[in-house]
DNA sequence: TGTGGATGCCTTTTT
DNA sequence: GGCATCCACA
């Protein structure tokens, strides 16, 4: 127990607590991973058994990350028989052991956002109900809240709150949506991502012999990201943990991030209300960033009133103040972040990997990529658009998984006919219509098309067969031929592969890699099951359980070459990089226009936190006063959460016209500008020429080549200081119109909406008299 | 039934 | 700019 003697005093005190539930506030920085994984190997050595150690976090790559640093602790040998890993790759793993009990089979599909909403969708139609109305994702979302809050479709229908709010939001057959949504998810064998914590506490409420079971099991349960569980998350470990209430949860409340997705940050605030003797420990010295950048921090967070009080501290040097810059466009920006990041990389000979780029939203990465190929530099997108999400994966995967599971009718649906063999929508159609009709699946039908009286041509009807029948000379080799045998014979049978072979594009030829890539990650996956878990034969079954539950955070460039690394802020929980830069810190993207509440510009503050709290030694924040977005350019204000920094903690750079004042109050919130204060303050001429690109300052001549020529030119009919209506945004009033590259533009004042710069031939615009 | 073009829609964060 | 949908036409 040699590896105690390298934690702190508050650390220790942590790690060696095991006999009751403790709570340990950890601020960022202070060492969260290494108490988790210090306490686990503590158990270890005290000579608990791995497998009663249940450890839960929230991404594989945090799962992995400490199952090879206990690894390195106590040996392997004794790490390997953890239960370790996310919520939802633990609890399918359950369920799959457990699913006959309720109804499923062990080798159930788990069907992501897209088959959810795609699932959705499709009963909507046959609800005949308006899906500019009921759209998917909203209802998508309205049935994952309620999963998440253990309401199950039954308990929607009852509650009479929910129906008034459904009635409220103008979709009041959500519920009988629900239902219908939960009869087809069973009928084709799948569980959602809700799903996976829904049944598992439906399966331990109405099997107290299981419950019992696995609470005799897991006689020793850790949680780490505590802040971000949700009420079905915490109810799991609750029930797990009665018995002995051997339980630490590990996590820091000022980086609550994820209520979006239901969790709720109260779990951590009040987990003393739920266990009256618990121990708490504080983590507060930050071994990560500079004394000034946790002051900032600090100074930030201070303004949230949601939290519990804790004073982190850093006893590194005090370091440089945080930079923050202003420029004039998003191309700007991007280009004189990539300046500086080769200026860190040549001059101060920082390694690529020391530094990061973090923003709101992944569209901003586009602009970002742009600037740092043109320099050179070499750089990693994490998230976006995920390896596992790219259409002909998701193609492959589909065939995949309706061979595991036949049932699985978003698989089927999606890849029936692709590549094309003649079932067309009419067909696709009466197809899925008799197997609603007959409440059974689409597989079934196709397994006795006659006794179902399919009515299509024989024609038809044999391609359909033929369709079948190959699915189902793979079915048979399922639980017979290892994983990479039977997807390379499923890939070159169904001609994904010679589809793109026929058409000699570099989009095709990039498929085929990513297909072969795919092959390639399932033979790994199997070298790595057979090493680790001396497994004999890994089937395909294998590799779809683990695989629906991937993300692309997992998904790793691993060839020892330095990058860049470009992520949402989300995306850098946990993460740390000597350099940090934040881009586009401006109202309207951060905080995110979709904030109404106060909580949930709490929230965007604690996302501000996180990513400052990533930056070791420097922080660099930028913000643009206009940005192109949504094929428009948008004039920006700075941030509100600037103001929110203690001044003395930052240095204002170049440009900057915007001085940080007093702190944004709460009421700021819902302090709407007045349309004619706005125009009273700026006036058109000197919003006309900011636009202009000439203006832009320093050696930024490549961008400036780049903008379009623009001439100011009197339109007679929009005329400068005229009114207009406008779908979207409202009433407005134009400040100017011009030409750029022959193309009419008028700029917009639309208030509180903001100065929009809009084609003519596209805004349909409504003149108001 | 398949395909290409036009059109109209939205556009946060993710296990 | 991306994606789904619609429509005309092969």
């Amino acid at each position: 127990m040699d590896f105690l003697k390298d934690l702190n005093k508050s650390q220790l005190d942590a790690v060696t607590y095991n006999d009751g539930p403790s709570l340990v506030i950890a601020g960022a920085g202070s060492g969260k991973t290494r108490v988790l994984t210090y306490k686990i190997a503590y158990l270890l050595s005290q000579g608990v058994s791995p497998a009663s150690i249940l450890a839960l976090t929230f991404t594989n790559k945090a799962s992995r990350e400490m199952r090879k640093r206990i690894g390195e602790l106590v040996g392997y040998q004794n790490s390997r028989y953890l239960w370790m890993g996310t919520f939802h790759s633990i609890f399918a793993r359950i369920l799959r052991n457990e699913a006959e009990h309720i109804g499923y089979t062990k080798d159930f599909s788990i069907y992501d956002t897209t088959d959810s909403k795609s699932l959705i969708k499709s009963i909507i139609k046959e609800l005949q109900l308006d899906d500019k109305i009921y759209r998917p994702g909203n209802i998508h979302s309205r049935i994952s809240f309620a999963k998440n809050n253990l309401i199950t479709a039954s308990a929607y229908n009852q509650n009479t709150d929910i129906q008034q709010s459904d009635l409220r939001s103008r979709v009041p057959r959500t519920g009988e949506i629900f239902t219908i949504y939960t009869a087809r998810c069973k009928q084709a064998n799948a569980m959602d991502f809700d799903d996976l914590l829904l049944q598992t506490n439906l399966l331990f409420r109405d099997y107290p012999d299981i419950l019992n079971k696995y609470q005799a099991v897991f006689g020793y349960i850790l949680v780490d990201e505590y802040q971000d569980t949700n009420f079905a998350q915490y109810l799991i470990i609750n029930k797990l943990a009665e018995q002995h209430e051997r339980i630490c949860v590990v996590g820091d409340d000022a980086q609550s991030i994820y209520s979006f997705r239901g969790a709720n940050i109260d779990n951590i605030l009040k987990f003393r209300n739920t266990y009256k003797n618990a121990e708490l420990f504080k983590l507060e010295q930050n071994y990560r960033s500079t004394q000034n950048i946790v002051n900032a921090a600090n100074s930030l967070i201070d303004k949230n009133a949601d939290q519990i009080k804790k004073t982190i501290f850093s006893e590194k040097e005090t370091g440089n103040l945080i930079r923050v810059s202003s420029v004039m466009t998003d191309f700007e920006e991007a280009f004189s972040v990539a300046n500086s990041i080769s200026e860190l990389h040549k001059k101060e000979h920082y390694s690529y990997n020391d530094i990061a780029v973090l923003y709101r939203t992944n569209s901003q990465s586009r602009v970002m990529e742009e600037a740092l190929r043109k320099q050179n530099i070499p750089y990693q997108i994490y998230g976006g658009l995920s390896f596992y999400q790219r259409k002909e994966i998701k193609d492959a995967i589909a065939y995949f998984r309706l061979v595991a599971n036949n049932d699985d009718e978003e698989a089927l649906k999606r890849i029936i006919n692709y590549p094309a063999r003649g079932i067309g929508n009419v067909t696709q159609d009466k197809l899925f219509s008799t197997a609603q009709l007959h409440q059974v699946s689409a597989w079934t039908v196709l397994q006795d098309m006659l006794k179902y009286n399919l009515d299509v041509n024989a024609g038809t009807a044999t391609k359909l067969a033929n369709f079948r029948n190959m699915i189902d000379v793979f079915t048979q080799q399922i639980n017979t031929l290892n994983a990479y045998e039977l997807a390379e014979s499923i890939v070159k049978a169904t001609g994904i592969i010679s589809n793109a072979l026929n058409d000699r594009s570099v989009e095709a030829l990039s498929q085929m890699e990513n297909v072969q890539e795919l092959l390639k990650a399932i033979h790994e996956f199997s070298d790595m099951k057979k090493e680790e878990e001396g497994a004999e034969l890994v089937t395909l079954p294998d590799f779809l359980s683990e695989v629906s539950l991937l993300t692309d955070q997992d998904t790793e460039k691993n060839d020892g070459k330095e990058r860049v690394s470009m992520m949402t802020v989300h995306a850098a929980k946990g993460l740390e990089f000597k350099n940090v830069f934040i881009v586009g810190m401006e109202e309207q993207l951060f905080p995110s226009p979709y904030t109404e509440s106060m909580r949930e510009m709490e929230e965007e503050r604690r996302l501000f936190y996180v990513a400052i709290t990533r930056a070791e030694e420097n922080c660099f924040i930028s913000y643009s006063k206009s940005r192109f977005r949504n094929g428009q350019t948008n004039f920006a204000n700075p941030s509100r959460f600037l103001k929110d920094i203690n001044e003395e903690y930052l240095e204002y750079t170049d440009n900057t016209q915007f001085s940080p004042r007093s702190h944004s109050s709460y009421s700021d919130y819902d302090d709407i500008p007045d349309i004619r204060n706005r125009f009273r303050k700026t006036p058109f001429k000197s919003r006309a020429t900011q636009s202009a690109p000439v203006q832009s300052p320093r050696k930024l001549t490549k961008i400036s080549q780049k903008s379009s020529e623009k001439v100011v030119v009197e339109n007679t009919n929009y005329p400068m200081g005229a009114f207009v209506k406008h779908k979207l945004f409202g009433i407005g009033k134009i400040l100017e119109t011009s030409i750029i590259d022959g193309n009419e533009k008028a700029e917009i004042d639309f208030g509180e909406k903001g100065v929009k710069s809009l084609l003519l031939k596209f805004a349909k615009l409504e003149i108001l008299k």
